[in-house]
DNA sequence: TGAAAATGCAAGTAATTGCTTGCTTGGCAC
DNA sequence: GTGCCAAGCAAGCAATTACTTGCATTTTCA
């Protein structure tokens, strides 16, 4: 038995096993998402993964490993977002466009940790390592793209950390006011990463 | 003794009492904002404010009583918020800056709370009610305001919500990247108030 | 089929948590 | 003084929680 942790599927099963296991994560995942570290209990973990109590123990040494575990997620955040600014695009607008797109999906495709990481930060120190990684890399990454385009002049002279700031701001707040507090934007988002390009390229003031 | 959230300060004293009581808000306050209601165990709360764990009921009927009269401290938002957009401004900018600096300045000074109803969303339905007023009604007021500059012939045909949504957005980033993920913005707030307006009117491809 | 591995079940344990009760103490007003 | 009221103290209580142990049962694969 031990902890499986390391063993990956070695022997001919290990499907089921890592169904389980899988069960278990993903459980933990919507209930600390939820209800917070505290507020998922290996009782409620285990119901809802649809295993006995003491499965969840067999799987993961305590219930901070089943966290760590969860954390582990968000390790490639970096990476994601620069791949996202590789390709070649037709104008700055589509770049921006494209930025968004990602950011906005990297966050709604990971929510449950993202949300875990808000709640957790100052609980867990493992937890804000990990998540602050994600909201300043995304400014900062946009930022230094923008900081080259500046020094091609392309760009005049402003802020470009501002900018990536309030760009990467925007679609953060949308996503938390789409799934932590369940407001309807009344925006498809699409639609929201056209107008926030042009808004941040332009200003509102217009040419 | 019963519950004194009635009894104001009637009698002669009243000072010594509200003085406990405060400190018991002040603590659970605190502690709430960083490890969350239940993190924050009644236990903990009565250490950090002194005082002995009795005390605690004797002034609250149980520990959501303590949580529903912090939330309190946000129902006049809304108010506060239309209120800074009441003077006169000499230009646009003035206005963004000045809107800028009441958010934040109303973010800082309830940091706790908000953190409290940011953690909390999903446990205590009171609060997300309460907690959604704030965000989305910061992005409705500036985007009124705009909204009538522009059927006034001072803004071109741009959506006035994407603008207040960037704008709002980004003062609540970088609140939260301060206080709740303590990173450090390397940015004094006053300036990021000036280039963030900066850059909503004129974009970031200048004039 | 048979051994091994994974899971279920029953029970329990020590710690924590929200909250109560009964009693004492100390300060203020009359 | 005397009576009142807030607060302290000691003790406890029932529920919950993370986690364990021992054993029976099922599943899987060779």
């Amino acid at each position: 038995m031990d902890h499986p942790d390391i063993e990956q599927k070695l022997g001919g099963r290990g499907e089921e096993e890592q169904e389980t296991r899988e069960r278990i994560l993903s459980a933990a995942r919507q209930l600390m998402a939820q209800k917070g570290y505290k507020g998922a209990t290996t009782r409620k973990i285990s119901e809802l993964a649809g295993v006995n109590e003491v499965t969840v123990f067999r799987h993961f040494k305590n219930k901070v490993g089943i966290l760590t575990e969860l954390l582990k997620e968000i390790m490639d955040v970096r990476e994601q977002l620069e791949q996202g600014l590789q390709g070649e695009f037709s104008d700055l607008k589509q770049m921006l466009v494209s930025y968004a797109r990602t950011y906005y999906g990297l966050l709604v495709e990971r929510k449950e940790i993202f949300m875990i990481c808000m709640i957790e930060a100052d609980n867990h120190p493992e937890v804000v390592q990990m998540f602050s990684s994600l909201p300043m890399t995304a400014v900062e990454v946009l930022s230094n793209k923008l900081l080259a385009f500046q020094e091609q002049g392309h760009l005049p002279k402003v802020d470009p950390f501002t900018a990536a700031l309030m760009f990467v701001s925007t679609f953060f707040y949308a996503f938390m006011a789409k799934y932590r507090v369940n407001l309807d934007l009344e925006m498809v988002e699409e639609e929201l990463f056209e107008n926030a390009s042009e808004i941040l390229l332009q200003g509102i003031k217009g040419l």
